[in-house]
DNA sequence: TTGTATGCGTTATCAT
DNA sequence: ATGATAACGCATACAA
């Protein structure tokens, strides 16, 4: 059932049908709705590979995000897909496999196969961009909250995200100023890309700053799963019994972290103190509540599709902008010095 | 840059660079190197609209989940897509926005825009599905973990689901034969579709079994978030000191509502006890655990992509499958009568 | 082994 | 207001 089925049921031409089929107004009423009947009847539905094969000016943009399902990027897809539709565009999700690592390739094969007219790109590992890889594209790019290693092609793309080093420095420092020494760190992952890495880095420069001993041993990774960091905590507290604090790369594993604090007949936070990273709502409500660093997601989300829409409408130079975190304060840190 | 340009700079035809593109192995092994050379070159890729609009036998199978990130189906999407290259087809995912209730319609379109040999629908409501509207598509179906209130058109496709009656009413019997008779429930949504409809059903059935009355004012909706569920819940305790237990229709809500009791100064279980729904990791990794039902997630994801597979390869008679839930005990129980 | 020509289902251009 | 027809970019049958 095509087009032109449905064109030899109303008796009308293959354009008719395409009027109507794109609300275009010079269409006389008395057709239109024959058409539309045909249409119910038929129970037609256009193809929309064909549609979007012959279309120029799509009105599509496009958000790829990376990761099946990652929870920290579900809040600001509502507040992009708002964004997007009430500027008269249509938001087309596209999910990228965390396994797949030809994000650029993805990135571009996406912008043509669905003849986007912009993109944001929420997450992934875009090292490998080079000079030119984006110079043929001539759609907008934002990259937001994405691992940018690369120098190069840094005027072919905007971003927006966080400064990771600053934001783990600020948590790590928050724990030494309140007499902590011994402070465990949850990475996420363990190779050297991802942001674990920067976060890393903040961390071990706060130690430095105190004159604290890096102490590799302190240092797990927890997959940025509950279970993970709950498994390696659990360890980790068993061969060593100093640790004041914990910082967790996420409050995923915070969580498990926690968990595994409790399960080893410790207190939350007079025994062990934590810290998580990214301010989900698990942090807040858990028992007890969670100290954590606050990504500035709705803010994030925001100002890279308004980012995106004003460089649609006006080609103007990319940008690169670092929004600021929020330490909020829970009940899970102790103060030993007190 | 299409095709043509590539086959142009290569000076062979456009078959050949398709023959190249799609892996065929009547190419001369120097043509092939010398094409791709062309194609790394020229950053040449492919528009896959137009690749899908002219192939007959895609090996595509959708996976058309419903929401935005529902981490509920996030594990079950990795075991589908395992399963889905294992078998040598293609994983193609699409998500539905939850506010979309056209599901028929955006299930249909999906299948005809990616050429789908089958798909596997991940929650959603599909109440109105008629006797003819899947006539006409005849690529097998599998409606897993879905609403399917209606009666019609069963014949047309296939579903994998929970008894959703059944497990609320032994989670509520659970907590009666712990000696609980003032039990609150918190629900998901208020409308009438949705699982919370059939929960609660269950709930009530519990409930007149033992002979307690069914008191509303016992019934809040939690927006299936922990913020919804905490509020309520808190309010709820103002009005109510006599609540022993609460039930959540999901641990995300189960959450919220033991933050909420815990800052009204009451202890869990102790106090009040909680039972949450779905098995996800935040329940395990709470303070006290949460007892939950559990949903066979991993089950449901393997028997529905084998059914849609073995479907693909032999067509035989749609099956309607409900699998058995299992209530995990933790320590958010308490047994008033001991 | 390689090239030419046709059509997938739609939109857009140009007639009428 | 409406219809015929040429693309869109690709895969494939057929020819060579």
């Amino acid at each position: 059932m095509n087009i032109k089925d449905i064109a030899k049921l109303a008796q009308v031409g293959v354009s008719t049908v395409s009027r109507v089929l794109n609300n275009h107004p010079d269409v006389k009423e008395s057709t239109r709705q024959k058409i539309l009947e045909v249409i119910k009847e038929s129970n037609y539905i256009p193809n929309n590979s064909a549609r979007i094969l012959k279309q120029q000016n799509t009105k599509n943009i496009g958000v790829l995000v990376k990761g099946v399902f990652n929870p920290f990027f579900s809040q600001m897809i509502n507040v992009i897909g708002n964004i997007i539709n009430q500027n008269g565009y249509t938001m087309i999700l596209h999910q990228n496999d965390y396994k797949n690592d030809q994000e650029v390739e993805t990135l571009i094969a996406f912008i043509k196969e669905k003849k986007l007219q912009g993109i944001i790109c929420l997450g992934g590992n875009f090292a490998d961009i080079t000079d030119d890889c984006f110079k043929e594209i001539n759609v907008p790019i934002v990259l937001t909250s994405v691992n940018t290693v690369s120098k190069q092609g840094k005027e072919y793309y905007s971003s927006v995200g966080i400064d990771n080093v600053k934001s783990s420095y600020d948590a790590t420092s928050y724990l030494i100023e309140k007499g902590h020494k011994k402070i465990a760190l949850i990475l996420g992952e363990a190779d050297d890309i991802g942001v674990s890495i920067l976060r890393m880095q903040g961390y071990r420069e706060a130690l430095e700053k105190s004159k604290i001993r890096i102490d590799d041993e302190l240092i797990i990774v927890g997959g940025y799963s509950s279970r993970g960091a709950y498994n390696e905590t659990l360890e980790l507290l068993k061969i060593r019994k100093d640790i004041t604090a914990f910082f967790a790369l996420s409050d995923i594993m915070a969580i498990g972290a926690a968990k595994a604090i409790l399960d080893s007949g410790l207190k939350v936070p007079e025994d062990i103190s934590i810290i998580g990273f990214d301010g989900m709502d698990e942090s807040e409500y858990y028992n007890p509540s969670i100290t954590t660093v606050k990504q500035p997601d709705k803010l994030m989300a925001t100002m890279s599709i308004n980012l995106l829409i004003s460089q649609i409408n006006e080609r103007k130079e990319n940008q690169h902008i670092l929004l600021e975190t929020n330490l909020i304060e829970r009940d899970s840190c102790f103060n030993l010095l007190k």
